[in-house]
DNA sequence: AGCGCATATTGAATGGTTTCAATACATCCT
DNA sequence: AGGATGTATTGAAACCATTCAATATGCGCT
């Protein structure tokens, strides 16, 4: 005794109003008199679904509003198409800049990002990637902190997708994209000497990271090609301020060895080493050039404008993008390591070094604001 | 004829390890010899479970290390513990710092971040909403585009928390966190008068945006309590930045009306307007005093100082988290909002406008890179 | 008409957790 | 001892979409 049709489709919409609940597949497959296994077929575009059926169920969808439910949709798949991502800050632009362009092809093709920050900590980074594996991310992009061991054998083990982006990774088991340090650093440091710098001053956050490390090395490689007798000081700091600002000032003041040029390794540490440049007195490029690695937005608005090395951020991040889907299409040959070049900007803060001692002298040539 | 105990723990070991999939809470609840609401009590906390068993569950968790799947804990209570947080861009750094700070609390409070992108687009923005509750997240943070009402609406229908951010909405419905744009903005506006400006100008992406609205309200009051003739001209424009540039260029030159301050609502539209400054070589602030809404991380790295209305972005994001959770609790009583204030910095991009004319004479006082 | 093949459709089972009505157990009192 | 009260524990049902083996349908051919 089974109800008269409209009786039927009359009494689903009760159901799910009447409940006050959101409509399931099962209300939409009662509504479009098919069942739940079509109606998720309409929904995947994975198997094929006559034309009858598809416009009856996309009509129920319709009709009742139905939207998916990516909870039970990713319980069932054992992934969801969530796509963690995981930098250390958002508070650095270049970090921004890369969160933002991977949310606007996320967004693109249907993908959510859970965001996740490490604070450059490996402990922090671990709590980190525990959390996104426990919501079975389809993917992980990651910005790995100096000590990722631990973090990648728990993402390999989990089977998730991984593509590392900007710091090379000796591990041979994961994707990843990266700039060029060691060329961008050689281009730099060959003008540098070029222009008759002899004293070179790099300040880095952490020398055992592998993008310091590649970035020494185009930096020594540089020094070697030019055939000049080059000195180079290489400053370690962690992230405070003034601890960094004092560090700075003996450096710049030690007599014989005091640099004529300094190279910064991220955006953070150029506004400190700027600021600390006024601060001393010590003008920009007279008595000494710089040039920073990790473009700041304000490079060009600064007097004087700032040299910088400017990573291909949009480049990474739809490279990384492609990678990943691939690996999560399980489309992946092999393990792929994609270098992209950086672009090398000179600017103002880089010119020859002072003539004689580069001490401060008030003689400055007047400055305007106006841009030559 | 049921094995014996021993035999049975190490079969489900071999159940879980063998089958290659990740230990559940069956897993769990069968090693530990209880039931699976015993286990589900001992995680959730939220019922007595006595200090024997609670240690047996214990112990099998971390024997198996067993990791909860917050996916179907999701689907089960119908709520995540995702946090979806909207907002317009993260490349701009106001949003950033609020991204950071939300993500910082977040973690510590072991929820997550879904973060999506509005673009400022109301289509977009209603688009990404609809992705959030897709995934059912347990609450939106949201810094809400001119014409939010649809979301709004989807969001309240949907019973989501909804706590706005920065910007002042009509809607009675959801608790908001914002600043005081209208006392921020009288204070500084009267400044300006008080050094003798008689032509603002102020720029602004949206006149129809809340914050804007209130921002002139803050000009107009100020003008009023001076009891001066103050001529107040509003820019709007689009994010084009070369538009901006051709618009900005007539505003500064109309002759009679020429502003000898100018006020602008965000960082990227100051970045642009420093930039047009420098290209028209018009001088800051001998010329033209500058003022911004939303500080930038440059403001005191450029000549002249820049001055600012800091937004309180930290506490921002704290107040907002609070009242969040306290509706995800429902514990809220009433619809809440909270206005924090701002704090004006006065830099060096202020001061009194110029004598006569304010053409662009090249007669200015020397400025060196250090700070007097 | 009848057979075979290919394609479309079905729906019970599955994924892992939490919920909650029912049960077991302990405690206290008379 | 018997009964009443309270607490701890149990385990089947629910949450919702997808999967896949089984079935139904359509089509072409003789």
């Amino acid at each position: 005794m089974s109800p008269h049709p409209v009786a039927a489709a009359g009494k689903v919409l009760e159901e799910a109003i009447l409940k006050r609940r959101p409509p399931t597949v099962l209300d939409v497959a009662k509504r479009a008199s098919v069942s739940v296994g079509t109606v998720s077929n309409v929904l995947s575009g994975r198997v094929k679904v006559s034309d009858a059926k598809r416009g009856l169920v996309l009509r129920a969808i319709s009709d009742l509003s139905y939207t998916q439910n990516k909870l039970a949709q990713g319980l069932r798949q054992k992934r969801s198409p969530l796509i963690g991502l995981c930098v250390p800050f958002t508070s650095v632009s270049y970090f921004a800049a890369l969160v933002d362009a991977f949310e606007e092809v996320a967004s693109d093709r249907g993908f959510e990002i859970m965001q996740v920050l490490t604070r450059q900590e490996p402990e922090k980074e671990l709590q980190r990637v525990k959390s996104m594996l426990r919501y079975h991310v389809g993917g992980i992009m990651m910005l790995p902190s100096v000590a990722p061991q631990r973090s990648f054998d728990l993402i390999a083990e989990s089977g998730t997708p991984l593509v590392i982006i900007d710091r090379p990774t000796a591990d041979p088991r994961f994707d990843q994209v990266t700039f060029d340090n060691y060329a961008a650093m050689h281009e730099a440091v060959s003008r540098l000497i070029a222009l008759g710098h002899r004293h070179i001053l790099f300040v880095v956050r952490q020398r055992l990271l592998s993008v310091t490390v590649d970035r020494v090395r185009g930096l020594e490689a540089a020094i070697r090609d030019s055939g000049k007798q080059v000195a180079v000081n290489i400053l370690e700091c962690r992230y405070d301020e003034a601890a960094f600002i004092s560090r700075l000032e003996s450096e710049l003041k030690s007599g014989q060895r005091r640099p004529t040029a300094i190279v910064v390794s991220n955006s953070l540490l150029t506004t400190w080493t700027f600021r600390a440049l006024r601060l001393f007195g010590i003008r920009c490029p007279d008595d000494v050039s710089l040039l920073s690695i990790d473009e700041p937005d304000w490079s060009d608005l600064v007097d004087p404008t700032l040299s910088t090395i400017r990573p291909p951020t949009r480049a990474i991040a739809f490279t990384a993008w492609d990678l990943l889907m691939r690996r999560m299409r399980n489309e992946a040959q092999q393990v792929d390591r994609v270098e992209l070049r950086a672009e090398v900007i000179f600017r103002d803060s880089i010119a020859p070094p002072p003539r004689r001692k580069p001490a401060r002298s008030e003689a400055s040539p007047q400055r305007t604001m106006a841009r030559s």
